[in-house]
RNA sequence: GGGCGGAUAGCUCAGCUGGUUAGAGCGUCUCGCUUACACCGAGAAGGUCACAGGUUCGAAUCCUGUUCCGCCCA
């Protein structure tokens, strides 16, 4: 074995191993349960990052863990083609290149695309695997492989047929950049400082009324104005024309209640063509709809040519100007509001009208509301499901057409006698009349539309394959906050509507991975991690470690990598561990631990070793089960490190041969210890290897019957323990509590522990004398004399301290400074003991305390107070209270 | 504007249904190269749990309000 943990030596190794032993894909033949996780599936081309890295890790170590407890398990890798990121990408690279897609033509695009796709596709699945997972990759799938498209039209013409899609004019967000509509979803809000224009409108017969708005480019679309009902000021006006500057158009004057009395004037200009709230108003009043932006961003208004074509933000300013000349314009203030922006390519968003294929949400909302409601899918955190809930409420129509050259084409055609149809198959004639000249539709879909079949469609739906049957629907959705309504929401109503089941019953939502400095991460900051660095420096078990650590809080995290290097290090401990055993008990030339019988009678320090392992085993279990990954790889660190390295091991050197030669007999107390110390690291190994895989792995091999991996190794169950188990496991609580404090108060004393000292040990309470294993351990750990026995502490060179119910004096041989410099530090602990007792008396002379409180509180206190008047004679030097008895 | 989350040791975070002298890792200080490990061991210092009220025998934990930070929605 190596001297120390390294990484790299052993990671691709396991790598290649789980693969050529296909860990990742179940047997086909199975009566086993399964568990399936259907991966978030990347954007083809994207690249790893902090959130792909923690989302996975915690798939990946609910993968290894069922597994381990039996269940066939199936992860589902894959990726999403991604059509709006991906199109944005590569028109930035002809655009570079000086040219555009319109040059290219729609096939050379295509051509482009495929190859960018085949250059950068699934490298990022390629990054996923060096961190160890296990995704059954003969099962890889890709949103744009033939069955997936399949899927999704059936879908489409299932929804089309049934009337739940839909293609009609409604005012979308569009994109003038990507000349595309996108969703509701997709619209990114950002602040934005404006100016709030004042605008007098002059109304027939007299009077002006003055509206208030940031968009005074879109007056050239006014179809109306509107005051709050009732509202005194403007009263006179209502059922009056008003005359829209530079337009010249006549406009009615109505109430509405969407106009807030208190916002600006008052008054609002209603432009329906542009403006998600005037669109509404123009509805409930039935007003015309004039369209004034174009789809490329640019003013249309023929009749006023200084401002036609011009780019809607310089038009703006011309508006202004024009306004200003003609005395129209009353005031700008500036105001701060938020604008729509795209969240692909960060265009800011014209809200404009435009014929768009729709879903209809409203059959969707209750199920996907009782989905939740009923317990039947349960986030995690809880209060996700808030979020959800609340986006169901207001849920508008679902714009499911993008006008990209990239993505599923809308399976929509038109005959020449105007029959609209969708299909799967695209046909040669109408199924109505059987025209032969048909068109298609020339939109995509929505990537997320595609997206929301992800769970299902993946294992071959519609057809009923075997996949389907076994896989679906999936157990655990690990996903980012961002995308609840986007993709969870979405999958929830697919799922329901196309298989009658819901996808999967608990989404756990893993928190945002920000920077040192609580910032976002990002390219354009330069503080964005990546992954693999961190898998280079410290190693994949490492990067998992603090996966694991920060993925299922629900709780954003700044990155940490001293972090990632603690777990690096504990990584080694384990292996360091692992070597001391195997320099102990394995045969001379051998690299294995020997396979011992269970011996019929254990030291006391077995037992509590065995108890704190059965402690381990109940914590890391329930933390797994309940996706609270930090208690179970806290638990971990805290028992492989400070409770085996550092006490049990300790306890066990002077118990085992220095080196066995695996042939000659083993005292009984050595085989106990043997035994021990390897069967309890062996369960440590397994229940730390689905957060740290690599390490775990290479230590297990050195086990007794270890198999080729231990994904196949049992998930461990407490050990039995027997009721004289008990006594003997406090005895050794108490023995290390002592310990702990004789090393205390030898340093802060000053006393040297070496060179002769002696320690004698007493039960406090003296109801029986010490044991020998106490004295034993103690002198073991402490390396010099224990006896049971009274001691007094007179000389400046001897000192007493009580812990864990023990009275242990100290006599040393010697000072280690010159003078006796022990009394500053008995002062300073008597000081804290007597404050203490102080507040104890307190809690117990309080009546009100001693009636309402439980009875069990109150006796703890007492005992406590108790322990505290001991610990406080004994430190004060006065006689203990046993001693009168001897 | 509405909603949600955070504010606990120098730093990053735990603390589940109220009962510990409030914990961990890193960092700091003091000892120690003891044949698994200096990627180590032993010990120590360090916190009026954001603020103000309230409920309770008892509050980091429950309630109300305030301040600051972050996110989501309109």
């Amino acid at each position: 074995m190596d001297s120390s943990f390294r990484p790299h030596a052993v990671e691709e190794r396991w790598r290649s191993k789980w693969d050529d032993l296909g860990v990742g894909t179940p047997p086909a033949l199975s009566s086993r349960p399964s568990f399936t996780i259907a991966l978030p599936p990347p954007n083809v081309t994207g690249v790893l990052h902090c959130g792909h890295a923690a989302g996975s890790t915690v798939q990946d170590i609910l993968i290894r863990f069922h597994r381990m407890n039996g269940y066939d398990v199936e992860w589902t890798p894959g990726t999403d083609h991604a059509a709006i990121a991906t199109q944005n990408v590569i028109e930035r690279q002809l655009a570079q290149e000086g040219t555009s897609k319109e040059q290219l033509g729609r096939a050379a695009f295509n051509e482009r695309v495929e190859k960018w796709y085949r250059e950068y596709g699934g490298r990022i699945l390629e990054q996923m695997r060096r961190l160890g997972f296990i995704c059954d990759w003969n099962r890889t799938r890709f949103t744009l492989d033939e069955p997936y498209v399949r899927s999704i039209r059936t879908l489409f013409k299932h929804l089309f047929d049934t009337g739940k899609i839909y293609r009609g004019p409604r005012l979308v967000n569009w994109c003038p950049r990507c000349r595309s509509a996108i969703s509701d979803e997709e619209v990114e809000w950002k602040e934005h400082e404006d100016a709030l224009y004042r605008i007098a409108y002059p109304i027939e017969g007299g009077g002006s009324l003055t509206v208030a708005t940031v968009r005074p480019e879109t007056m050239l679309g006014d179809a109306g104005i509107a005051v709050s009902p009732g509202d005194e000021r403007y009263r006179s006006y209502v059922g009056r024309l008003a005359t829209v500057p530079l337009s010249g158009q006549a406009v009615p004057v109505f109430e509405d209640e969407a106009v807030e009395k208190e916002f600006g004037t008052g008054v609002l200009k209603v432009t329906p063509a542009h403006d998600t709230t005037d669109y509404a108003i123009g509805e409930r009043h039935g007003l015309e709809v004039h369209s004034v932006i174009a789809e490329d961003g640019t003013v249309d208004f023929p009749a006023l040519p200084e401002l036609h074509g011009m780019d809607a933000a310089a038009a703006r300013v011309k508006v202004v100007e024009l306004l200003k000349t003609d005395g129209s314009l009353v005031g700008i203030e500036p105001y701060t509001h938020s604008v729509g922006h795209c969240d692909r390519c960060g265009h800011v968003i014209e809200p404009l009208i435009s014929s768009q294929w729709w879903v209809a949400m409203k059959d969707f909302i209750g199920p996907a509301t009782a989905a939740v409601t009923s317990g039947n899918i349960s986030f995690h955190p809880k209060r996700y499901q808030n979020g959800y809930l609340s986006w169901l409420e207001n849920l508008r129509d679902w714009c499911i057409s993008r006008q990209l050259w990239l993505g599923h084409a809308i399976p929509v055609s038109t005959c020449s006698n105007g029959h609209v149809f969708a299909w799967v198959d695209e046909p040669e004639t109408c199924p109505t009349c059987g025209d032969a000249s048909l068109s298609a539709d020339p939109d995509v879909l929505d990537t997320w539309f595609s997206s929301a079949l992800w769970p299902f469609a993946i294992y071959g739906w519609p057809e009923s394959t075997e996949d389907l049957g076994r896989f679906y629907p999936t157990d655990v959705l690990v996903t980012a906050r961002e995308i609840i309504p986007l993709w969870v929401a979405r999958m929830i109503m697919m799922g329901g509507e196309c298989t009658g089941k819901l996808p999967f019953h608990d989404v756990i939502i893993t928190g945002t991975i920000q920077a040192p400095d609580g910032s976002r991460m990002s390219k354009s900051k330069g503080n964005v991690v990546d992954p693999l660095d961190m898998v280079d420096k410290y190693g994949a078990d490492a990067v998992r470690a603090w996966a694991s650590s920060v993925g299922t809080s629900g709780q954003d995290v700044r990155f940490d990598e001293s972090k990632i290097a603690s777990y690096q290090k504990f990584g080694n401990k384990l292996w360091q561990v692992t070597r001391f055993l195997l320099g102990r008990l394995a045969p001379e030339g051998t690299e294995q631990l020997p396979r011992l019988e269970q011996p019929t009678e254990l030291a006391p320090e077995d037992w509590w070793m065995l108890e704190k392992c059965n402690e381990a085993v109940e914590t890391v279990t329930r933390g797994i089960n309940a996706f609270h990954f930090l208690e179970s790889i806290d638990s971990l660190y805290e028992t492989i490190w400070h409770v085996y390295c550092d006490w049990y091991v300790e306890m066990l050197k002077p118990r085992l041969p220095v080196h066995w030669d695996g042939a000659s007999p083993l005292s009984a107390d050595a085989t106990a210890a043997a035994w021990t110390a390897v069967e309890v690291l062996h369960s440590l190994v397994r229940l730390l290897h689905p957060i740290m895989p690599f390490v775990t792995e290479e230590c297990g091999q050195l086990f007794p019957d270890a198999g080729p991996t231990l994904l196949e190794a049992a998930w461990p169950e407490p050990y039995p323990t027997t009721a004289s188990a008990s006594p003997a496991i406090q005895e050794v609580a108490a023995a290390l509590e002592a310990v702990t404090a004789v090393r205390a108060a030898a340093q802060q004393g000053m006393l040297s522990l070496r060179e002769g000292a002696e320690v004698t040990v007493v039960h406090s309470t003296a109801q029986r004398p010490v044991s020998n294993d106490v004295c034993r351990i103690m002198a073991n750990l402490l390396r010099c004399s224990v006896r049971g026995g009274m001691g007094n502490a007179s000389a400046p060179n001897e000192l007493q301290v009580v812990a864990g119910g023990l009275t242990c004096t100290i006599h040393a041989a010697a000072l280690r400074g010159q003078e006796q410099p022990n009394v500053q530090a008995t002062a300073a602990r008597i000081a804290d003991k007597e404050a203490y007792r102080d507040r104890l008396r307190a809690q117990l002379g309080n009546k009100a305390f001693i009636a309402k409180a439980p009875g069990a509180v109150v006796a703890k206190t007492e005992q406590t107070l108790s322990e505290v008047e001991h610990e406080l004679a004994v430190l004060r030097g006065e006689r203990h209270p046993a001693e009168e008895h001897q």
